[in-house]
DNA sequence: CTAAGAATATTTTTT
DNA sequence: ATATTCTTAG
């Protein structure tokens, strides 16, 4: 097998993605690429970090992967001398600038590069959510400038949408906007108003209705007040008369006056698409420009403003031969990982440097592009992947498609259930094979209408049996759903660790605040009746109060209802960062800060979503607890493959009388059930030793499925493994940034529950890690980040705070003499399997030392094992003198403790 | 038993 | 916006 330079692999669940990407970018490692000539992209930060681990460690221990007869085959060199290069390949991999991440900091990293051009400030922040008042009191502002005023009302009318609706509207088009065509309607004239037409045939048609002598139902039947009221009536869009109460006194004639009659109001809700797609492409315009000034005028981008400006960047402003000079004429090789999710406008970016690599002349001589995914995985339509592209892009560039067929992941019994619920339902459906090595398993069915307690069931079931609680995963249709399960679970006294996304603002507790807060603001009803209902506490209990003071008013509050959990408090601390109530109650739906987590060890609770490419020994799958899905976009987009089609503006059961929108809204349907199919999908392949699926007895979530409540298999638990001490193993990443310190890779230490100072440990690490070097100048520079980064969450008093700690820092006699030699900040090192972060290294004549800022003296014992550890890391690997120090950084001055 | 119409409950997934 | 439940007429 020779290495194939356009190859894309569709990978099943299981069947070993990470292990081919993995594979495919050594091996071009091992045929002389440079690391920094490739780029590697996934969608999550997860992914990406799993890969470079990966990655790391398959090299490490290459003499014994199965990676490494791949890897030889590919690149066409004995095993020999493979392990021979090895070392080499390594340490220039550690040394080199990797380019493995996730498509949005790819993009981000693009635009920070050419912010200049593109009319922003390099140092734009990246925001979740805009100031969505201020948006809308600029947007507003904007409308009234360009006179448009009245097509807002008219849509607002036309729609009977309210504003905060038809912008909600606007800001999900705005994602979307380069696939539309704003001038679509331009030309396109209005069809006539056939209202009075419609009313006249439907007095026909009342007139000969009544003159049958039918009931008095069927007479009030076709007493139609005003076309209002018309489009209410059920037997408008049957497709005959000759039924219910009519078909007494049927003739043709009814069915043909109705058909004409469905004409008349087909044509008036095409008026009304025409009316509206008009105006909304006028205001949309209006939107996008307001929008962008605002990112502008903040300095503030969110995901899709950073998508949308590279794309007008490289797409539209720059000549392309500047940009990929400038850009990094060092991209000969592109890795994509989970391609089914990409978007339209995010392969619209990349589909240049795609061409340049296809050209294969001059410096894209021996490129490559190489890709994969899995259609049957693809479940984020909603957020713009669009899976079509996948085999389009294969054809398109002429790339070798490739199935990957063996499970590698779950036992049999699993793979041959998911092989018998999905076949001939999904598309296309293949099913999967198993290894030998991977026979038994088990997989059980169960109906209940009591899913909740069905779950503690099972979950007491695998426990009793001998499965540790890590072992399990529960996914969950919705957050709310993993919530749920996760207080049931606890209430029984299991651990569970929840990974489903909570935004701080959106736990009861927090939300009870904001409520009680803005009743004291606003002084209005409804304020006290949210309040009250989220506290389940009479309304008259809750008193407005003096809110002024925001923080004294919130920790009354919390201590008056006993609420105290860890979400509120942090969200007290949170409050600090706000300068009175006002800012407050405008500003407090930005918060980007996640609920805490709960303890490390447990049960795992997630979405299905959340589990995507991830696996676990038992998986237990729970129905919905709530409703099924209801879209209430107002379009309904009409998809080719990957081009948008048309659009189509949704009325109520229009699809009866007008064949074009019904067919639209059939595609919009098997696209939804598609999209279910896949989560399910998802859902079911996520299982290694065994399988639950608990449904419930109607509306099942699993319905599509047809699954009968069965068992297969034999429940095996793997005896408990004690993870044998692993020989320690480092490594020392040199002049590599993976991530920041607050991204994860220090687990913050709870245990104060003091947010306060957890908040102005990462602030004050993350100035640090700013500065360029250690003078007066970098500190302010780095200063700004912080405030930009951290303003909201951390006091301007704590702020300076930080300044005047690291200011004693820099002063201090015996750093500057530490720092002398080469240092380098924030260098990763890999011990016993754990990635830590080393703050400041230094290299000096021969040796080299180790140190690590810490603002409190709280876990100094803690603070000096740590060191030893890294020392004696990098000990092992350098086999040279280390020196380690915990340099606490003091209000007043700068400590230092030796360590080793 | 069927269908209309009113009243009522419930209503995602995330970088 | 839609699914479900209830009432009513035939």
């Amino acid at each position: 097998m020779a290495f194939e330079p356009f190859l894309a692999y569709e990978a099943s669940a299981g069947s070993g993605k990470t292990f081919n990407l993995v594979v495919r970018y050594l091996s071009l490692l091992f045929m002389g690429e440079t690391p920094s000539s490739i780029v590697a992209l996934t969608f999550t930060n997860k992914a990406a970090n799993e890969m470079l681990e990966r990655i790391i460690l398959t090299l490490e221990e290459l003499p014994t992967r199965s990676e490494l007869a791949q890897i030889s085959r590919l690149c066409g060199k004995s095993e020999e001398e493979i392990l021979q290069e090895r070392p080499k390949i390594l340490s220039r991999f550690l040394r080199s600038d990797v380019q493995i991440s996730t498509l949005d900091k790819f993009f981000g990293r693009i635009l920070r590069k050419f912010a200049l051009n593109a009319g922003l400030m390099p140092t734009f922040k990246t925001v979740q959510n805009h100031h969505e008042s201020a948006l809308l009191e600029r947007f507003l502002n904007e409308i009234e400038v360009s006179h448009s005023e009245e097509a807002l009302v008219h849509l607002s009318i036309l729609s009977d949408k309210r504003l905060a609706d038809l912008f909600s509207l606007l800001s999900s088009l705005y994602s979307k906007y380069k696939e539309l065509n704003l001038d679509a309607y331009n030309g396109v004239s209005v069809p006539a108003d056939t209202t009075e037409q419609a009313m006249g045939i439907a007095q026909e048609l009342s007139v000969l209705v009544q003159s049958k002598g039918l009931s008095p139902t069927a007479n009030k039947a076709v007493e139609i007040e005003n076309f209002e009221a018309l489009l209410k009536k059920t037997w408008l869009v049957q497709p005959s008369m000759n039924y219910w109460v009519f078909k007494k006194g049927f003739e043709p004639r009814m069915d043909e006056l109705l058909h004409r009659l469905q004409g008349a109001v087909a044509q008036q809700m095409r008026r009304r698409e025409v009316l509206y797609f008009k105006e909304l492409f006028l205001i949309l315009k209006i939107y996008i420009k307001s929008r962008q000034s605002m990112a502008v005028q903040n300095n503030e981008l969110s995901f899709d403003d950073i998508t949308l400006n590279v794309h007008t960047l490289l797409r539209e402003k720059l000549e392309s031969d500047f940009l990929y000079f400038r850009l990094d004429s060092r991209i000969k090789h592109l890795l994509l990982d989970e391609f089914q999710d990409t978007s339209v406008i995010q392969f619209d970016i990349l589909r240049p440097l795609i061409e340049e690599i296809r050209s294969g002349v001059g410096v894209n001589e021996g490129g490559s592009f190489f890709f994969v995914g899995d259609v049957k995985q693809s479940i984020y339509r909603f957020r713009g992947g669009v899976s079509a592209l996948f085999h389009q892009v294969a054809e398109h560039f002429g790339v070798t498609l490739e199935p990957l067929k063996v499970n590698y992941r779950s036992k049999s019994e699993i793979v041959d259930f998911v092989n018998r619920a999905f076949l001939g339902k999904i598309k296309g459906y293949t099913p999967q094979d198993t290894p030998a090595h991977s026979k038994g398993g088990y997989v059980e069915v169960l109906c209940s209408d009591e899913l909740l307690s069905s779950l503690v069931e099972r979950v007491a079931m695998l426990i009793s049996q001998g499965v540790e609680p890590e072992e399990i995963a529960i996914l969950t249709a919705t957050n709310k759903d993993g919530s749920a399960v996760e207080e049931v679970l606890s209430e029984r006294g299991y651990d569970v660790v929840t990974e489903t996304t909570a935004r701080l603002i959106s736990q009861r507790s927090v939300r009870a605040i904001i409520e009680y807060l803005r009743y004291g603001y606003f002084e209005e009803a409804i304020y006290r009746s949210n309040c009250a209902a989220l506290l389940g506490v009479e309304e008259s209990v809750i008193i407005k109060e003096d809110v002024d003071e925001v923080m004294s008013a919130a920790i009354a509050f919390v201590r008056r209802f006993n609420i105290a959990d860890k979400s509120a408090l942090m969200f007290i601390e949170a409050l600090r960062g706000y300068r009175d109530i006002e800012q407050v109650v405008f500003e407090i739906e930005r918060l980007e800060s996640t609920s805490p987590q709960s303890d490390l060890k447990g049960i795992r609770i997630m979405t299905v979503h959340k589990s995507k490419g991830l696996e676990f020994e038992h998986v237990i799958v729970l129905d919905r607890l709530g409703k099924g899905r209801n879209h209430n976009d107002p379009i309904v987009y009409e998809y080719e493959g990957s081009l948008l089609r048309g659009m189509h503006y949704r009325i109520k059961d229009r699809q009866e009388i007008d064949p074009i929108y019904a067919k639209a809204l059939e595609a919009e349907k098997r696209a939804a059930d598609e999209d279910q199919l896949n989560a399910l999908y998802v859902a079911l392949t996520r299982a290694v030793e065994s399988l639950s699926v608990i449904a419930k007895t109607k509306n099942s979530w699993f319905d599509p499925l047809e699954l009968t409540p069965a068992a297969w298999g034999i429940l095996e638990v793997k005896p408990r493994t004690k993870k044998p001490p692993v020989a320690e193993k480092v490594l020392h990443y040199e002049g590599v940034k993976f991530g920041r310190q607050d991204e994860g890779l220090r687990p913050i230490k709870e245990s104060t529950h003091d947010y306060a100072a957890v908040q102005f440990g990462v602030a004050l690490h993350y100035t640090l890690e700013m500065m360029g070097d250690f003078t007066p100048q970098s500190l302010a520079h780095a200063l700004e980040s912080t405030r930009n980064r951290y303003g909201a969450i951390v006091h301007s008093e704590a702020l300076g705070e930080i300044e005047k700690r690291i200011t004693h820092l820099i002063e201090d006699e015996h750093f500057s003499i530490l720092i002398q030699g080469r240092y380098y900040k924030e260098q990763m090192i890999r011990h016993n399997g754990n990635i830590g972060v080393i703050d400041l290294l230094v290299e000096r004549n021969g040796g080299w030392i180790i140190i690590d800022y810490k603002s409190g003296r709280e876990e100094e014992a803690k603070h000096q094992e740590q060191i030893g550890r890294y020392a004696s890391a990098i000990q092992s690997i350098k086999g040279e003198p280390v020196e380690g120090y915990v340099c606490y950084l003091m209000e007043d001055r700068c400590e230092w403790v030796k360590c080793l």
